[in-house]
DNA sequence: ACCATTGGCAAAATCGGTTGCGCAACACCT
DNA sequence: AGGTGTTGCGCAACCGATTTTGCCAATGGT
């Protein structure tokens, strides 16, 4: 089945392609009863106008790239539906590449998205240098930078106030009366988790309560870097009695980890953790969390990148979100 | 700043366009010392094919089009990370949409992905028609039915055998002595749940044990449905000591909605549900399901997508795989 | 020494749209 | 009647790659 294109079309109205063109895109006049006969071949003939030869002349795709390092991870996932629901609204698509946090896959995928000509992406970034994402700038491409950011980039940035989210977490431990507080810290080479840390420090010294070393756990983000972990935390000769963690995937690992240590949450040790889940309010214990209002943040961060286009010389700011306590019974 | 292309790689390396294509797609023989001056021109310049020009001609964009319901749900996320895996890995990219099991959200994608001109489509479709998908198979796309299908459907079909996937999890709550059983049926109209359905109603009948209508309750699939479903099942004034759940979110939804009545699992109820994740070892109780191998049935249906493309005429066969019961301790 | 191959590359057509330029027909005005 | 606008639309160039065709020079066979 050969494909319809446009001369085609117009063969069938008796008019030119460009005026096809016209009908379709509404760009200049075109008498109704012309219009009429464009429309019915279209129908007719089950036209298709083709995306690639659209944009090899416009030079615009309509499509946005979305980089996030794992979708399996419904926090990136909530974030993608609220960007593609506010795209697709506005006639774009979205193209997702998922990085696992590694550097040469996050560089590939950039590779992948300029050749594909993206009209803007948005970045949850796991690098934390500008290069990467300079090339994308260097085309004039804006980017919005999602949940996390650098402190050289240049591009708009949309997310949470990290810091006061982790403050009034940590905040709520010490109002519970607990004194002996630890953090599972993750991945400090990203923007998020350095904010987190530092609102966790906030609320300890405002409370004139220590924080100590061995209790501060670095690692990776992944379910079983929580366990190992928290395991870490719990085996030490003196342990705390609560824990602030500031990622949802470790807060599982946590809960797993625990369990196989036969320690109970609370009674043994409270658990505060980042990032809410439908699964948070059914797990043993039910999860007090600090939740992020994850869909909204992604709409504005497809809002933003789609004011860009459209305002090219606009000033896009950055947006910051406000965190929630989510109070449930792990503390 | 402008684009490079490649007529300004080859005036560079002082050769034609022609040449240029060549060396980057190793489509003839060069000079081994002409294509170190394009290369050396191509890197210089920092050139990066335009991929729209290039699937102008050549019809093919190397983009798979994958539609599912919701990536929010770790199930669909984790089919998806597994085409995407195998899609990389063979220089192609992922367009991804969400339909929310809304129809018409279900054709108007189908129709921006033959726009776009994807070479091949993924489908967890909400349609029972042939039709839309018909639209795409007429223009020789090659589509490949993911986690579901439906009976005239003309396109391989990746997915679990879920007939014994619900077998298992039936006679599983058999084995542990229960006979008063239910289920959350979830939505009849997706084949999936037909099975599965079909599934428990075997086990019953081979223990011949009765299903009572009134135990057996559809109903959309999100969490709420599940909850409310659960919640109707539960206020009856004979209720079932056991149901099986079709659906990870109807089961999310369920245990939320036991909580709400105060109904502690596996005591007054004991539950097996359909689909593993991640929390579902850190719930309360932890529980028993039937899982299916998610991220290799996204590989396989990759696969079989690739394949239908490399060897247009070859006869793609359909994949059924196994699953397995998980069990812990809601029943 | 001559013709037939072959090797290496350039020229130009092509994919399917968009868009600047300009023409023809008609109305209006003096 | 002739000039001036206006209206509706066609022509053809162009976007940036791929691919067919064909040219020229070097090589090989007799």
């Amino acid at each position: 089945m050969k494909r319809v294109t446009m001369a085609d079309v117009a063969e069938r109205a008796g008019v030119s392609k460009a005026t096809v063109s016209h009908v379709i895109n509404e760009t200049r006049f075109v008498e109704d009863a012309t219009k009429a006969r464009v429309r019915e071949a279209i129908g007719s003939l089950g036209y298709r106008p083709n995306t690639a030869a659209r944009s090899l002349t416009t030079q615009r795709t309509r499509i946005i790239g979305l980089i996030v390092s794992d979708v399996t991870n419904t926090f990136f996932a909530e974030l993608m539906r609220g960007i593609e629901d506010v795209l697709v609204a506005n006639g774009y698509s979205l193209m997702v590449c998922n990085t696992n946090e590694v550097l040469e896959r996050e560089e590939y995928y950039i590779d992948i998205l300029l050749r594909q000509g993206v009209d803007g992406i948005i970045a949850a970034a796991t690098s934390q240098e500008w290069d990467v994402l300079n090339q994308a700038a260097r085309l004039n491409i804006p980017i919005v930078m999602l949940d996390r950011t650098f402190d050289n980039a240049e591009s708009p940035y949309v997310g949470v106030n990290n810091s006061h989210g982790a403050y009034l977490g940590a905040r709520h431990l010490i109002e519970r009366g607990y004194r002996e507080i630890g953090i599972l810290s993750g991945f400090q080479r990203l923007s998020t988790m350095r904010e987190r840390l530092a609102g966790f420090e906030l609320a300890l010294a405002e409370a004139k309560l220590p924080l100590r070393p061995e209790w501060c756990i670095d690692s990776p983000l992944r379910i079983d870097d929580g366990k190992s972990a928290m395991q870490r935390l719990m085996s030490q000769a003196e342990r705390p009695r609560a824990v602030f963690i500031s990622n949802n995937l470790l807060c599982l690992g946590a809960l797993v980890g625990l369990r196989e240590m036969e320690l109970a949450c609370p009674d043994d040790v409270a658990i505060v953790g980042f990032d809410d889940h439908p699964w948070a309010q059914v797990s043993d214990p039910p999860l007090t969390v600090v939740r992020q209002p994850t869909h909204a943040i992604g709409e504005t961060a497809a809002r933003k990148v789609l004011r860009a286009l459209n305002e090219s010389d606009a000033e896009i700011p950055s947006a910051l979100f406000n965190c929630q306590l989510v109070i449930r019974n792990s503390c």
